[in-house]
DNA sequence: AACAGGCTAATGTCATGACAAACTGACATA
DNA sequence: TATGTCAGTTTGTCATGACATTAGCCTGTT
């Protein structure tokens, strides 16, 4: 029941100890050096071991519990939580998703031109009607075959993209190399049917069925970045979510 | 500046005080009260405001931002995010998001029999192969109109079920009365396509799209509770989810 | 006028201490 | 046997204090 994890701490690093911590037990627990069911050893006991104070090895465990990672019930204590260790939905790019699960992405760059925006969009933005915005269209292949089809506004203040810079890296890294630190994202996820552009594009058949997802991105300044209106292939995607109470 | 909120707090009540505060700001950020853009007292100042430590005041500031209602920046501030103040996907069902809508959701059991599972839905429930779980067929119509097919497998120890009690309160209701208390659960969206009972049971063509969302939802034991298999009408749903880095 | 430096203000991190509330299990009692 | 009670364990909540880090502004210098 110890199970002591051997975790390396540095408190002279930038990276929080909570942060340090919950890695290391993410880590763990994904690689099943602590399987499912397994009961951990309580909050007090766990921070004397790693020489803690209290509150942040709970900070730790929290956000092991919003991870979906850990249950934790006042009077028993914490357990790991049953197999179905999925991935969630993070505030990254596809593009990022894709590598990290070792597929090679690839982008073709439809079009990229300067727009006057409609009144939908500049809502979304925060823009004042008629503003100019860098309207983006790409084709996103896995493995030769289409998944994606991506459409994107994004106002010109944010930053300047080229086809260059967006055929070999995802938007969200190109525009985190501008500058820009993403905060939060609005996302709606529903189903579409494909249109004949769209199925074309997609290799699928005119009015099959497409996952849409609709997304309006902000920075640390509250202050909206991006919106964005993607149609993914429905037999090759779907979007992994961990609510937890 | 000050923007004195006029919170009532009560230090008696069972709900904690970091939940109140939380409460008062997302309700008054939801009326316009604290429109957009507002830049919020700082936390010192806050918490003596309310009477409150300082970590107390950061705790419910944090539930705010997780909740994409503010964003905070190290040395400048608190801010109200920009108007898009949608709803979240929540731990409930959707006959509760409904009614919160002011819709009137009724349902339709179309079959409630016990089952013998099979693999998929026993490794997803945790349940050792052959296991017998009660297998539910629902459907959902607001206005009169089907909204949602919605095919659900409980574990017969978790709660005996009825076609009585079913057709008048959505399941979590129904679960959540029989002492089942949901804390995490993990869901994935994407689309397909109606096939021909389907498309009759929604009253769409047969090959529309429609939104498919696949659930297994675990109590505070870490145990699965219930797993289940939802059709919506591309047309009148889709999830609403706010990401938070 | 432009840049460097320092000051201020605000959030971020971490420590210590205390009490409350809930679950478990053992024990006593009817 | 069944039920109620009590003690122990563990997480939940709250308070106080301190220092670190970052952003933005002001000021002084070049």
């Amino acid at each position: 029941m110890p199970l002591d994890l051997d975790i390396a701490l540095d408190r002279s690093s930038p990276v929080p100890l909570y942060h340090q911590v919950a890695s290391a037990f993410e880590r763990a627990i994904r690689e099943g050096a602590l399987p499912p069911e397994t009961k951990l050893e309580n909050e007090i006991a766990l921070a004397q071991r790693y020489s803690l104070s209290r509150p942040t090895m709970r900070q730790a465990m929290d956000q092991l519990v919003r991870d979906g990672l850990v249950v934790r019930r006042r009077g028993v204590g914490t357990q790991v939580v049953g197999p179905p260790v999925r991935r969630n939905l993070k505030l990254s790019s596809l593009y990022n998703d894709l590598q990290e699960e070792g597929a090679e992405p690839k982008t073709t760059v439809l079009s990229l031109e300067n727009v006057t925006a409609d009144e939908g969009i500049c809502k979304k933005l925060g823009l004042s009607a008629g503003t100019t915005v860098q309207h983006l269209l790409r084709l996103r292949r896995v493995d030769g075959r289409p998944l994606a089809l991506m459409e994107n506004w994004i106002p010109p203040e944010v930053a300047e993209l080229t086809e260059e810079v967006l055929e070999h890296d995802g938007l969200y890294n190109v525009l985190r190399k501008s500058g820009v630190d993403f905060r939060m994202a609005y996302q709606t996820v529903g189903a579409a049917a494909a249109d004949a552009d769209q199925a074309e594009q997609l290799a699928v058949e005119k009015g099959s069925p497409l996952v849409l997802m609709e997304r309006t991105a902000l920075d640390s300044r509250g202050s909206a970045v991006e919106c964005g209106r993607h149609l993914y292939r429905a037999d090759r995607y779907s979007f992994d979510i961990t609510l937890v109470n």
